[in-house]
DNA sequence: GCGCAACTGCGAACGAGTCGCAAGAGCCAA
DNA sequence: TTGGCTCTTGCGACTCGTTCGCAGTTGCGC
């Protein structure tokens, strides 16, 4: 178990239930977030936590490097307990299944930046779209008989 | 130069002088720009066009694929007319430098989702944050002094 | 236990983006 | 040239994730 109460502390951060709880249910949650999925989890133990605190919790454990936060475009932000090896996001489109790959795919990225634009990388933002391998069954089946895909 | 003007013929879209506004400020800016630059752009010739207007128009323009869109963690959207070869970004997050580099580089990505995954890889966003080497410079010799950077 | 700064809840505000609708205007055909 | 059909536009209201200010509450060092 991660030490999230002992970091907190140890920063002169108060303990406090909300933050106590937000924490265990991202902890327990063992997969991608978003605020309002914690907010409402939590609101199952605790029924008068405030988004705002939530999303101050969150700002707060992310600044503590207990927490990474993801923002994915144009939708919310998913948050998950801090990963040990950096790692990036596909993500479905048809049924929002996330997934990860490792960051060391994208040593090319960092070598030319570095090499060439003399760039210090400090946060690669990766998401790939497009459609899983259940999902594309499905298309695949449904792309058969229909194709009046265009609009006007 | 652009056949906007033909593309939007060819395809049935009338052609009006706020899309063709919007599409030469777009094409004169020759950088990114969010759709809020572009309606204020075209508010100094065309002082009545809505942020509407320029939201359908570029959505109109990408789905030509005479404008390519791309979101940033967080921020707004940026436009820029189609460059050739698809392309990704780096961001200095001390003075907005916007670099480019090919999609090339991702291929063990493109690799790793389609073989290991079964992924149907539709789109990758890749956004690097970091600092250019012009910052970087600066960094250095002001962080040499003062390093009080921690906040409560 | 006391007191005070840190924290919370609340509600209002934010900013990007979208939508429905009625008025306006391309474009084609006559 | 003139209809006039339909695509477009402007407008205003709305959404949704997120942030903010403030007044009231509470953790925690004393
Ligand atoms: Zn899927
Ligand atoms: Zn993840
Ligand atoms: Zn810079
Ligand atoms: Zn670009």
């Amino acid at each position: 178990m991660h030490h999230a109460r002992a970091t907190l502390r140890e920063q002169g951060y108060r303990l406090t239930p909300q933050r106590n709880l937000i924490w265990e249910v991202l902890r327990d949650a063992g997969r991608h977030v978003t605020a309002e999925e914690v907010a409402a989890e939590v609101r199952r133990t605790l029924p008068d936590v405030n988004v705002s605190t939530v999303y101050r919790t969150l700002e707060l454990l992310v600044s503590l490097d207990l927490v990474v936060e993801t923002r994915l475009e144009g939708v919310a932000s998913y948050y998950e307990v801090s990963p040990e090896p950096t790692h990036h996001h596909f993500v479905c489109t048809q049924c929002g299944m996330v997934g990860h790959f490792g960051d060391g795919l994208l040593a090319p990225v960092h070598d030319e930046l570095t090499r060439r634009h003399g760039f210090a990388v400090g946060q690669i933002q990766v998401t790939a779209l497009g459609l899983c391998r259940a999902c594309r069954v499905v298309e695949d089946a449904v792309g058969a008989a229909a194709d009046t895909g265009r609009q006007a």
